[in-house]
DNA sequence: CTGTTAGCGCATTCAC
DNA sequence: GTGAATGCGCTAACAG
């Protein structure tokens, strides 16, 4: 087959434009240090024979790959997507070309997947990543790398930041009259996650309110219907969950177990990853997750060019999108302390 | 900084081994062909000084990589990621590290990152590819190449064949009393564009009903949702759209004008990856896209291993979900001819 | 400005 | 079984 026809090297237009190798390698490196008339020839001679400057040969000579990677913890989450996206634009911009691992939300596959990467790649962008803090640290220490949404001192890293958003939401449910909230968690492993059960607690607290919280398994519509009945239990009047497919999910089985929403129950998702696509329309804490992206490239961008800055902690406000799952809270029955 | 610390190479295994770098390269690449006691002793001096193999250094010795790249036309089309997922997946299970290329819907996008990436990969995915029959053939004789939903003669691929679906979709809008069928389209050089709409006008004439096709500038929800007055002018009672975005867009739209969904109007998507999460929840035409993420792998990985198979033509099933946006047809007012 | 030389880290002939 | 030598394609000093 075709296939094994044998590629133009250096050696083959350095032959053909009459100079040496090394010119060659100037003219498409560094052209300002030749003849202008040189770097014509040798890029005709270069584009008769359908050269192409060989990544591997290079990066094995430079150390330079002009690649990145950026590692999830599952691409099919919609959170990620647009994240991935933007940074990839960024990435194809700037002639980089991009690896995409996904380690099934597991921190040894992770752990796996950057030490497989490491030596292909000049930097990484780990997104909500499941790794111990020590872990993230030695791969920091081998490549430069920016974290979204993982708050790893003196590592760059870009950060939602939910407390905004859950403490309008839980103004937002504080004035429609529910006076216990139940926050339906993800990944125990997630920064987020803690960080939004954290903002949740000071929240409530300020505003006089209880609440409480109950675990999901995963991150997933799965997860977040298989909850309903535990969510009902706590006598709360409003959920807000770790993200929108939880939120999602939760619909699906309040609906399933008769429970109108938002008469019966309110529910709040974060992300706003679903946008009105649900029904009732989702109440969410959004946030620009692609904005995420695009800057996480930026800064990792600035590390591989040896940008030894000051710890870097770029954080992104939330707000809340009031939509249709939220309501004034049930009059109260039974349970009156 | 520390991360200028060189890394161990096969000579510094060698010289703590007491072996020959030979030795150390095949104590990794073919330890059958030395002594059990050598490779033992080579393993742990590696591990002693963390050695690990450089990929760069040996893909340009041997050619292989040991790589593969995705190529999509937009990550964030929920129609991709779980085929990403499945084939990365695939590709994790076998050592194989995955590049991804976002073209943005763009040929020459797609065109120039294929270039790109084709030194430093084994084969590439391409997920409906926008690139014409010639580029790809191209490529195609560079590197085993596998293609999702595009169907280019003598190149292995993977075909969601929407005409079952678009079939039964059909038939139940007869039986629902409709006649007349607007079909939304994509992007005008997609594949899956041209067979959905071809299935849909033998489909059709099949039930002996009529059919006007109308375009969607682009695969997004914005799109559907600006083509509600066009798609109303056609006098149709129903829609089938390119796929579910378009179908959540239009869905959008049609509320925004006041018009009931299913009472006034029906609509169908594609590719049924928004679950039931639209309201009211959206009839679609279902396939596995994870499925098709998969088996495109499983074909790369034969096709990277030299199988020089037979014209491998895999197309899978696709079925009708019925949900809520289809209903019977309004009665006929006006426009009687 | 341009050519020469010497590796980058590894796999692979050949000899032994 | 194992070692010495050669080359993958390119860049980076160092000369001139």
């Amino acid at each position: 087959m075709a296939r094994e026809k044998r590629l133009p090297t250096i050696s083959d237009v350095a032959k053909l434009a009459q100079v040496s190798r090394a010119t060659v390698s100037r003219a498409f490196g560094r052209p300002e240090l030749i003849g202008e008339e040189t770097v014509k020839r040798v890029l005709r001679a270069a584009k008769e024979l359908g050269y192409q400057p060989n990544q591997t040969a290079r990066a094995l000579s430079t150390g330079r790959h002009t690649n990145i990677a950026i590692v999830v913890p599952d691409v099919a989450n919609p959170f990620f997507p647009p994240l991935i996206r933007a940074a990839q634009a960024g990435a194809d911009a700037a002639g980089y070309s991009v690896f995409l691992g996904d380690s099934d939300e597991d921190a040894d596959r992770e752990h796996t997947l950057t030490q497989r990467l490491a030596l292909q790649v000049e930097g990484f962008i780990l997104a909500s990543s499941r790794m111990q803090d020590e872990q993230i640290s030695e791969l920091a220490e081998r490549r430069p790398l920016v974290l979204v949404n993982r708050d790893t001192r003196g590592i760059p890293r870009v950060l939602i930041d939910a407390a905004a958003g859950i403490h309008a939401a839980v103004e937002h449910l504080a004035q429609l009259g529910h006076r216990r909230i139940v926050y339906v968690s993800g990944p125990s492993n997630s920064w987020s996650d803690q960080e939004r059960r954290r903002a949740l607690k000071r929240a409530v607290r300020k505003a006089g309110m209880e609440s409480v919280a109950i675990g999901a398994r995963r991150a997933s519509f799965e997860a977040g219907r298989q909850v309903v009945a535990e969510v009902r239990g706590t006598g709360a009047t409003a959920a807000i969950t770790f993200d929108d497919l939880v939120a999602h999910g939760l619909l699906a089985g309040l609906l399933e177990h008769g429970v109108s929403v938002p008469r019966e129950f309110s529910v709040i998702g974060c992300d706003d990853v679903l946008g009105a696509s649900t029904f009732p329309a989702l109440t969410s804490i959004s946030a620009r997750c692609d904005a995420a992206g695009q800057i996480a490239f930026d800064l990792l961008m600035k590390a591989m060019q040896g940008a030894e800055s000051a710890d870097v902690r770029c954080v992104l406000e939330s707000r809340l999108a009031v939509r249709a799952t939220t309501g004034a809270a049930p009059a109260r029955s039974s349970r009156k302390a």
